[in-house]
DNA sequence: ATTATTTTTGCAACAATGTCGCATTTTATA
DNA sequence: TATAAAATGCGACATTGTTGCAAAAATAAT
């Protein structure tokens, strides 16, 4: 689907910032934080903006955080299914979805409620185990 | 197990700093940030110190970050087994290791090697569900 | 199409967290 | 007890998160 396109779908208006973010994602695999995002915008768009781009894309359901130990939020574009694994290499430092991978169910503990989750493997990718 | 003896086991050596944040993480079952145990040391620890001795603590394997997706890194003891769900609740904003939900095995993708993982589930814990 | 209204942006500023060098103090070792 | 090694406190700065406000842009109304 196009930038624009996404951006009708979810109700946000068009503008040149916002589109310009959602094609980084759009032509980006890897999840990415807001300084990702800045260093391909230089010059282009304001660190503010992007900040709240991103908690916009992220409140409307565009993107979705992963969860790392780090201290950098990183998003990626939503995909289907909804809940898949992440995965972190710790030779490119890259994070991406492996939504190919069939997620499975976790019994809790009495009490407790599940509403989302958030699983990161770590290893190596693909690219680095070669 | 006594703070003085986990500091001999991991032959690290014996300061009060090192102490006390040890014994702050043996009284607290939730995940501390540097910030949680900064609260509770005002006056008896500099904020580098807790800084490094996390550091060291995580590197030495004492204790190890949980993954959110905040920017805050949280730190728990590490317990058996070493790979177990953490939680947390979106009522009290706890974060906590659920080490008796047994963990499963994913296949992953083709090129793919898992070191480790980190598993966040996100829901209400049992205190807040009543 | 033009104007009015609502949103978004850029700038500036500040808070919280991460990080490090360095002199001083403390701990471990000889 | 003296010496070497390690940890601490202080200060400083980088990065990320976060917000107010006036200017600019986008959407809605005429």
């Amino acid at each position: 689907m196009k930038a624009k396109n996404i951006l009708l779908k979810y109700n946000l208006s068009i503008t040149t910032g916002r589109l310009n973010i959602l094609e980084i994602f759009l032509n980006n695999e890897m999840a990415l934080s807001e300084k990702d995002i800045q260093d391909k915008l230089i010059g282009v768009c304001d660190r503010a903006t992007i900040y709240r781009t991103l908690k916009k894309f992220k409140d409307t359901g565009i993107v979705h955080p992963i969860a790392t130990e780090g201290m950098i939020t990183k998003y990626v574009l939503k995909k289907e299914p909804e809940e898949h694994l992440h995965f972190k290499c710790t030779d490119c430092g890259k994070i991406m979805c492996l939504p190919e991978v069939q997620m499975k169910n976790y019994e809790l503990p009495s009490g407790f409620t599940k509403k989302e989750s958030n699983f990161l493997v770590i290893g190596t990718c693909n690219n680095c185990n070669n």
